[in-house]
DNA sequence: ACCCCAGTGGTAGCGACTACCACTTTGCGA
DNA sequence: TCGCAAAGTGGTAGTCGCTACCACTGGGGT
């Protein structure tokens, strides 16, 4: 609720010209307690509990083909597992479980995703979240145990997956929400890794 | 030299631990003028002015082939000249032109590549410093006239590409600057994009 | 001699954030 | 019913990053 109230303030006044005091008033609580809350400004914005989902979704994945195929067939059916279950999308930045009303919660996520991108120190924030997804997603594949070599691949071909949602969720951000975001997703892979690395993980066309 | 003060405070302090106040005593100046030089503590370890280097060398290159391996060869290159030029390299968070001792510039740019890494604060901006270059690359290819498609295209592969730089550059760290940091980041994208996608880059110039 | 100006320093202030402590409410067992 | 612990909220004071605004100094050109 308080995030509601901050996201709101953010995008009618700007980031950094709207202070946590502010927020805090259009919330009807003190500063205090949206510091007890949000332990940074923007954490009022940034919120990822997804990163265990998209990372448990690749250890259940079987370990077969490159890695990039298995990583980005995990990003994939992740957000359309989040689009589709609750109106909520994003490997990254996802919101809080929002059971509410579907509609709402997409325009809440898209005005944050905004903020996101267009923010300098949002920007680098979720970039940062990124990192330990990252992590996460070289421990679901067990890299770390076969040694520094194949970690350092899994670390790599993780990074430039992330890197191809993120641009996935940038273009996404940019039509609004109209376009499906998997199938961006998709879209993206296929720019960076070539369209056979992806194919069979959607009914991407092109 | 307000730099170097600064980085080996914040080596032996931490970053957070270390004030701007005592970085400027320990330069000899005062808190305003390490205001003036960097306009935020974040920059007294992140700077960088390679990003026009490996735009240039993109736009220099010949069009022909997938777009990774245009970007990949040209950060492959960009790492060799810097890192056989000056004692510097990465294609992000290049250091200054340091004329002196090369010995000595190594070790500031590994000092300020670990502090990147480590520190929150300064691997969020870091990352997102290569949004910037991944922005000049885009543009280097002249994708951005080409159509809204075209311009996605080039951004998600350009975002693989330095995902795998910034792979590269961690594990360079991590070796303490060993390595062979051109080699490093041809592996790294050979790991991303598969071997045949830098075929003509990998370990081919050093 | 003059002035110009780039570099430096000081003061005051804002905003993010963090201690440390006090108060109220809630729930639960005695 | 009483007592009590736990959780949530609020206040105060202070640090630190950072930004106005203004004053000072020193070297170079006329």
């Amino acid at each position: 609720m308080i995030q509601g109230h901050a996201v709101r303030l953010f995008t009618e006044r700007g980031y950094d010209a709207t202070t946590v005091t502010e927020v805090a008033e259009a919330a009807g609580v003190s500063p205090m307690t949206v510091y007890r809350h949000f332990p940074t400004k923007e954490d009022l914005v940034l919120v990822d509990r997804r990163d265990r989902l998209v990372a448990e979704r690749i250890a259940a994945s079987p370990p077969d083909g490159p890695l990039v195929r298995r990583i980005g067939r995990a990003l994939v059916e992740a957000a359309a597992l989040l689009a589709g279950g609750g109106g909520d999308g994003g490997g990254d930045g996802g919101g809080d479980g929002g059971d509410g009303d579907p509609e709402r919660d997409r325009d809440l996520l898209l005005a944050r995703l905004r903020l996101m991108i267009s923010t300098p120190a949002l920007r680098a924030r979720h970039l940062d979240s990124n990192v330990a997804l990252q992590q996460a997603i070289v421990d679901a594949l067990g890299a770390e145990a076969a040694g520094p070599e194949a970690a350092f691949r899994a670390h790599a071909a993780a990074g430039a997956c992330l890197a191809a949602l993120h641009t996935a969720l940038v273009r996404w951000a940019e039509e609004d929400g109209r376009a499906d975001l998997p199938e961006l997703i998709a879209q993206a892979l296929a720019a960076a890794f070539g369209d056979d690395a992806v194919a069979g993980a959607d009914g991407a066309d092109r």
